[in-house]
DNA sequence: CTCACATCATAGGAGATTCCTGGGGCTCCT
DNA sequence: AGGAGCCCCAGGAATCTCCTATGATGTGAG
């Protein structure tokens, strides 16, 4: 008896409308004394008569005709939040928060989105990661629901990762003698590199498969020139600055734009980023986050090389 | 575990803002698990997750960012709602309604709306009743909670009367020779009458004490000329083309305004309206008709011939 | 004027809900 | 590796909701 409720409002307006409480608790489908209690219950937390009982029904008091209006307004704001969350269950409006960095933003990043909203105009879709760090950071921390981020192996602490695609990494540079021939360790070891800042951060994919790479020469990659982003490095390499490492997927698209100039050529032996979806161990997808995954995993296969997760 | 509470609301909210079910709890004065079964509750009626609970403290989802403005629409509209009924409870606002009809509303209607915008210049006043039943019917149906109106003795019928002023009867004529005496029973009976519609309804009290005047010559009066309104009435016996009958109070309003060359006189034996308070018996009376009733009676004793009740 | 009817209030009880305490498990931080 | 923080689960007491049955009162028709 002391905190005001929906319920409470629901019975007073019903009540107002038919000036009776028999008809109200009609209308509401209870029976007469339940909605007689809630309405007195109303009236002793707000402190006011609401209704005078007069004989045959009731008859609302001025403050009951005050309190309308406002009753109603809260009414319809409940029923506003009740249709705004199911439009965002069902995808008509919302955000949809997926992960995607560096090399599968690259791929699929604006594919990616194309087809979510082609699917479902209405929604805003965000796709972070800055870096790849902040990736998986906000999966950890549950920011985001789930991500698409290349994977040295498997990064799995508490977290389940899917592979779906791997791309080779292949060496770009502008000066044709050093394409004759697949990079090996050694020569790698040598090469005067620039390398996007983002690319060579601790936990990422890239430095962790060329690490390795040149564990056996016992050296770390020389990095002559770091940038912030992959398009800056591809760039700086067209111009003979320094030579670069990136996925194969994405030579189609930088090279020609932005290194015409510039060629490839694989390492020896061959190295792989591995594109994979990565989630918390044991949690269960929101609709949102699988047809995120399901609209990521199709484009990347489409364009990458798709591995079958075991 | 049904329906959407207010309850689950304010545990969402504070469980959003604080990032945590249990910061929410203390804040909110529960313990811990209380709000997680709300949250729990709210997430089931509306079939969406809100938070993930994910290691320490719980991560809003989009549907929870969609969720919060809403939900916060709906607590601001129920504490507006609370205030408006608070502010038209200590009479800062809402509306006052109080029944008044005929010689009452003459006498002290504008100076008692006046002195109520005083008091309290929020309000919207209504003063109710354009004929007498009318005003007896919304008492009775419990529409008006009190009035002050002209009662012939007392018309207590399941109301309470509380007399607070009476005030005679008199003879208003443009012939002077009418008015050299007060006039009897005999020469009301002959006279040629001008009355306002109203005060001859059925109810009415200067209709009933006339009849009961009238009754020893067996007589009913003749009623030359029924118009609307008081002032016609003396507009007309004004100039000169029928006698009437109105309140002494209503001489010094009225006479120099609308009938400035006519003239009153005492009936025989003196005839009186009285004027009392009416409401329905056994009611408890909301402050705001308090009010008025305290108001109206000083203005009316102010102005007729106060009577104490007895 | 009286009787049948409609309406609201009250009472008592079954069932659901709320909210607590205590305990267990999982992370995170040091 | 251990402590601390935080969430979930379980069980139980207090409260609330809602029902049926019944009483009280005013209304309207005969």
């Amino acid at each position: 008896m002391r905190v005001l409720s929906l319920h409470q409002l629901t019975c007073f307006l019903a009540t107002y409308e038919h000036g009776s409480l028999t008809a109200a608790a009609d209308e509401l489908g209870y029976a007469q004394p339940s909605v007689s209690e809630q309405v007195r219950a109303l009236e002793k937390t707000l402190g006011v008569q609401l209704f005078r009982r007069v004989g045959r029904g009731v008859v609302a008091t001025t403050v009951a005709d005050t309190l309308r209006p406002h009753a109603e307004q809260v009414l319809a704001a409940v029923e506003e939040a009740r249709r705004a969350v199911q439009r965002a269950r069902t995808l008509q409006t919302g955000t949809i928060r997926f992960g995607m960095f560096g090399t599968a933003r690259l791929y699929a990043g604006a594919d990616l989105v194309a087809d979510v909203l082609e699917r479902h105009p209405g929604v805003r879709v965000e796709l972070v990661g800055q870096n790849s760090s902040d990736v998986f950071e906000d999966l950890r921390r549950g920011r985001i629901e789930a991500a698409m981020i290349a994977v040295p192996g498997l990064t799995g602490e508490g977290m389940t990762v899917t592979p779906v695609a791997r791309d080779e990494l292949v060496y770009v540079s502008a000066d044709p003698e050093r394409l004759t021939s697949p990079v090996t360790a050694q020569r790698l070891a040598r090469a005067s590199l620039v390398m996007p800042e983002t690319t060579w951060r601790a936990e990422d994919s890239t430095r962790i498969v060329l690490r390795q790479m040149l564990h056996e020469t016992g050296r770390n990659p020389t990095t002559r020139i770091e940038v912030e982003d992959v398009e800056t490095a591809v760039e700086l390499a067209g111009r003979g600055l320094a030579d670069t490492i990136i996925p194969r997927g994405a030579v189609d698209q930088l090279l020609p734009r932005l290194a015409p100039n510039a060629g490839f050529v694989s390492l020896r032996p061959r190295q792989y980023d591995t594109l994979a979806i990565v989630h918390r161990a044991g949690a269960v997808l929101s609709p949102a986050a699988q047809l995120m995954i399901e609209l990521a995993t199709a484009r990347i296969r489409s364009i990458a090389e798709p591995v079958t997760p075991r």
